[in-house]
DNA sequence: TTGAAAGCGCTAACAA
DNA sequence: TTGTTAGCGCTTTCAA
């Protein structure tokens, strides 16, 4: 605010003015247990911190304790989806539990930024750096992260000892299945990615590991891949619908909410022409499509949170590396509750 | 990595393995053009710091100079929606783009996390900080902010001189309504939102003025209040076609999306028998509903980024402390190019 | 119970 | 062209 900026105040300024030492002003601030002050010190430093507006500077606390409470996150792209902000939001709330501050950087692909980015984080001496992916896949790990603690956040570098934090794909997609299986179906189609990533691979093995849990044997004809948007899965209704396949799993809730065009298209209805069920949980999509439908969570919060707690050595991670989160199933109204015919 | 934590390495051990002083290595890390050295001490000093892997201490640096180059953001929600990440990724660019990092932080409008990220922010001295809302609201302006520079981001205080980066809701609403007055439409319906709030203003007010500007009579029974979700917009289609509108212009995408549904419930089309403009621009719905929908953007990125540079003084607020910005109309499908009947 | 002083890693006069 | 030195605001022995 102020123009003439006026020299903050600084600890020797309430020292002068409590009359007492810096020392002394350091130990009430830090309320040092160890050191013993006098009430009377004691009080005439807490107004004068009150009355000349003292705020510590956390640079030069840091500087002395020769460690900064900082963690970064690096993001490849923190705008497109509201994933990344869950990563980011869960990230934040975890590291502020434990008194750290999220330095953050987004560099859109562009590797030029992604370096300057890390060297920015390096400089600031960070505690660490988490690593973070906007959808699920395997990265190059970047060379400057070799100088700090790094973990990888819904991303994995395979030939990395690297922690890597990542969604459980194939119990996610086993749970997506499950949900229609246990609605009675049997037919059950997969519009699975076009795209080569462990979604693709992950979901679709679960699907057949809950298909094989159910004694349903698997049909090579009722897997599909269709570019992971709506207009994927809106081409793939069609075909499906000729399979006489009662409920569909869909890559995703955009893929979903292609399905239901594409069966209003044709004349018929979720759910009780098709069922279908989602994946990601996309609020702004999956709440409130008609019906709302149910999908299974990316657990990005959880991610971005967890990220932190290995990074802060609070959670553990396998021997591989991995620390897998679980995408939980959730109930709306696109699988009916009752068997269809 | 290491877990020995080998002291890092500092520009007094650069300066020992060059056989120079620090200020000789202080000189050529900063690429100081006043001080001129050797050839030879030079790549002397070079070669340390790629040999040692020499990383300044952002912090002993910003220290001595007495100023950091941290800019904080506090958002009050970062991930139900892509837009906070916007305005996150337009602050940080261009932060970034002027030598600051982005200290992030988020409150889930929690009052305590709030003060406490304020007081975060501080004692790191930050360069000012960026107040942000998701949606533009009137807010109350935390007092700690009152200690540093600090800038209002798609929310604003009243009586207060606190500069406030806001999107132009009037304007935006003219626009809107301007793309269903273009395609030769003349009933048009509003479908506002039930929150009070500068959007709803705004927008009827830019409805209001398009309508006059282009010579339709303004018919108070062709604006309807309703939820701003899908099931607002799905609700409010009976009503409008009762009323014969051609047009509708609806206060968000999620709205417009619900129009969809409701129209096609109704057995017509989009639009055809019915245009839809929406507002938000939110990607995932917007360029992906069948058909596309035409929309007015709102501007989360440039609001980040005046954001800051109206913080650094690179851009000036008007007398009222406002700074405006443009919401520009984004054609699509849904908005038939020739006039209906 | 309090204070003096050294030093964290760096910059910027000022000397040499 | 290079080095010496005095801090920046703070913590932390160590003495008093």
């Amino acid at each position: 605010m102020d123009d003439s900026t006026p020299r903050a105040v600084t600890m020797r300024d309430v020292a002068q003015a409590a009359g007492v030492s810096v020392s002394t002003v350091s130990h009430v601030v830090n309320n040092k247990k160890g050191a013993r002050i006098g009430k009377d010190a004691w009080e005439r430093v807490q107004r004068a911190i009150q009355e000349l507006g003292y705020r510590p500077n956390a640079m030069a606390k840091d500087l002395v304790k020769g460690r900064s409470r900082f963690i970064g996150l690096v993001a490849d792209v923190i705008a497109s989806t509201p994933f990344a902000g869950q990563i980011i939001r869960g990230a934040q709330d975890e590291a502020w539990r434990h008194g750290y501050v999220l330095l953050v950087a987004n560099t859109e692909g562009n590797e030029a930024a992604e370096t300057e980015a890390i060297a920015m984080m390096l400089e600031h001496k960070v505690r660490g750096v988490l690593y973070s992916a906007w959808y699920h896949r395997e990265v190059e790990l970047p060379a400057g992260l070799s100088e700090t603690d790094c973990v990888l956040v819904n991303c994995f570098a395979s030939g990395s000892d690297v922690p890597a934090v990542v969604p459980d794909e194939v119990a996610g997609g086993r749970e997506a299945t499950r949900m229609l299986l246990a609605a009675g179906h049997r037919r059950i189609g997969f519009i699975n990615t076009t795209t080569p990533s462990p979604a693709h691979d992950g979901r679709l093995e679960g699907y057949r590991q809950a298909l094989a849990d159910a004694g349903v044997p698997f049909d090579p004809a009722l897997v599909v891949d269709a570019r992971p948007e709506q207009e994927g899965g809106f081409d793939a209704v069609g075909p499906l619908l000729a399979q006489e396949v009662t409920g569909v799993f869909c890559h995703n809730d955009r893929v979903a909410m292609g399905v239901y065009d594409g069966v209003r298209e044709l004349g018929r209805r979720v759910p009780e022409d098709l069922a279908v069920v989602g994946f990601d949980n996309q609020e702004v999509i999956a709440a409130h499509l008609r019906p709302p439908l149910s999908t299974v969570a990316l657990p990005h919060y959880e991610l971005g949170q967890v990220g932190v707690r290995v990074l802060l050595g609070l959670d553990a991670a396998a021997d591989d590396g991995r620390v897998v989160v679980a995408c939980p199933p959730v109930h709306r109204s696109s699988v009916s509750i009752t068997a269809p015919a």
